[in-house]
DNA sequence: AATGAATGAGTGTTCATTCAT
DNA sequence: TATGAATGAACACTCATTCAT
């Protein structure tokens, strides 16, 4: 009777287990991101990880656990990347603003593994489909989070603040899913700062915006830049707190 | 020197290619919204379609045409069933709200398809994939169309017209996509209902809002109702006109 | 109880058989020399012939049929052909050097076919690879008597005159199966006038060679020429006599 | 860039790669032979060789490699058989003998791998049926190098070696070839011995007649025994010298 | 713990043959 | 008689998984 969670592991050396599963699922993300879950085989994440098809079998059950496994580091990513993003942001509204403005960029720089976990979520097994669907949920409520305390704080009329999150979601994926086309009109900055003012801005109400506003003079940067490479946008950032 | 859009059939009377290519991408949709595009075989649809596998190859070259033929099936329902629902409503900002509700309607009846979409679109070859987006792009345009005379009426802000229909169409699509979720607390109705709170009412200008208010005072109905069967949703649009 | 030389056909008007058989057999005798048995296929043949698929199996039994009425066309050819060519040639040196002369340039016009006859005759049911043998045979009975006259005359020393006319067969078959090698060194004409030499000439008594010398004289065109086109050829071969 | 000659492998031990090669090429070789290579199946090579279908494409890229690799091994077989039968001839005259004496034992021994060449060379993919036919060639330039050598001896006749050797290649292939009709007739010494009286004798010069016939009264066993099995006839051949 | 050779069930695809029209 | 759509058995080839070393 196996755990729909749990994969099992031959192996039973923990940190052992835990490098070459990172190993190995670094390149499973990789190729599954680039070529597909199914036209991707056991061979070629072995090349890529540098290690025998057997080994994979020595840290996975099968195929499956090594999708679960690469969803879930996907999904992980999310929810454990945007928390520190929004450290020291206290203004309801900037938080906000800047929880979306994080996830994008993690979007942006997850591109191929964002669309993947769109197209292949439905290929895991039933029971675990439920498992990724709750990572998803959780950073979900991130963002849930944001948009209560803008309304509580009157900065935001109330609206459906669930829904409002999905649409929050939409958003920031779309960026990956949308790519093709979007990325012939948008940068990632613009990207963003556009989506706000569609998405954000209208459902503030005057208190709100005018915080809103605030924010804009201060962190006009991101609004306005050509998207630079992901090593020196993170440079950047942490040079600027 | 094949054109990408091109599928060949060994058939040649038109008719009945038209027949049997509609029989057996009925039944690949079916299957491939189910289960997938790789783990669905030929001999399935063959059988779910009730013809021999050799007669697949009789209407189809490969595997990957039926993809084609498949995706580009749905995504043309879309762009043809949207058109007919608009027929009659005159104002911009009821237009707008209409093309919403029908894109969400046919979603929902497509729920799996456009799943499908999400899911395999990455699974045609190259040169197929670029076909299939311009199909999507002329839905889109479709909306487009509709925020643009709101635009012009003076019905709504000036907004990025060009991102919001993507927004409108991530907030279509997301009916289908996440589901799983939605359906706990939403109905189509009451779905499109709040979306269009969320998405349209608060980029109104006033002039727009009281042309919506008016809107929903009339057309009431489909905020409140039970997600009804397909059939009687049809009838009642019928005797509605 | 089929008997092996027989071919069904399902059509009873003789005339049209032997037409339509024709016109099918020419299209085979093309693809299977081209294309090989296997690699062959009867939708190919069809439409080569002109002919629906269905057309064919009123005509042949299956494809091995097909593939036997071809061979013994081909094989037919030689054994027809050969005798009309000596006509009128009374010396047997001379009859037998017409005869290779005349069963060279039959291979040379058959050139494919005569390889497939090569490829081809082991995929033939075994019980009527013996009755395509039986064809060849009969072939070789011409040059034999061709042979037995000449050491009957006192031109040729007595031989081994079996295995010698097999080795002129193998002579002339060789510019078929060798053609890809010879044709960068002969022409038709200088082929197998240096073949003679060889193969014939070393066996002759003074006597005969007498009379191959006066031939020569005579027929010193075919040694020269360069291969020219079938139709000249048989144009000049008619005006000739 | 595939080279046309170049076979790959999965498997990257040499050793291994050359003795499952092998053993596959045994079997296949072998069934080429009795059935043609369309009708042979890979699994019918499998369970031939002992091993899984599946190994075999560990070995070989497809089923045309196998057929290359196949024709190659036999046609390497003529070339590198041939010369250790004429060590230690000296005389021209007796190594042509002993050439064409060894040449068709080869085929005796190959005698369906012989045909298997000409059903199956033309199956092969362009390229590397170029690459076969040097194979042949080369072994070609074996006998011509004997000839030469009579003719520069003064112990043949001058003639056109290029189109002898061809001759002489015909005969030797006939002995498979023609082998329904020869062997009512012939055993395999006998066969060469006539052969020999038929196209090597009568070109030899008085110097040349007078080796042959002292060759024949050293060697006169082989041209009059029943045909002895491989094994025996090599070793007798052994302690002759 | 790690390797990679070996397995064989399963897939897309072909094509000789049939048969309703 | 002639058509060509329909069939389905058969094949080449793939790849997740196992296991001896």
């Amino acid at each position: 009777m196996k755990l729909p969670g749990h994969v099992a592991s031959v192996v039973t050396d923990a940190r052992l287990v835990e490098e070459r599963r990172g190993q190995i699922l670094r390149a499973a993300v990789k190729l599954f991101s680039d070529n597909g879950y199914y036209t991707t085989t056991i061979s070629q994440i072995a090349r890529e990880a540098g290690v025998s098809t057997g080994l994979i079998y020595q840290y996975f059950g099968d195929k499956d656990d090594i999708l679960f496994l690469s969803l879930k580091l996907v999904l992980e990513t999310y929810e454990k990347e945007i928390p520190p993003r929004l450290e020291g942001v206290k203004h309801p509204v900037e938080r906000l603003c800047m929880a979306l403005w994080a996830y994008c960029t993690i979007v942006d720089r997850l591109r191929e593994a964002t669309v993947l976990a769109y197209r292949s979520t439905k290929s895991l097994r039933a029971d675990r489909r439920a498992l990724v669907k709750e990572d998803e949920s959780r950073t979900n409520r991130l963002l849930q989070a944001c948009v209560r305390a803008c309304i509580a704080g009157g900065y935001m009329h109330p609206v459906n603040e669930y829904l409002l999150v999905y649409q929050y979601v939409a958003f920031c994926h779309a960026w990956a899913l949308k790519h093709w086309a979007l990325r012939a009109r948008f940068n990632l900055g613009k990207y963003v700062a556009e989506g706000i003012g569609l998405l954000v801005e209208p459902l503030l109400t005057a208190k709100g915006r005018t915080a809103l506003a605030a924010m804009r003079r201060r962190t006009a940067d991101f609004t306005r830049e050509a998207k630079p490479p992901a090593r020196s946008r993170r440079a950047r950032r942490s040079s600027a707190h």
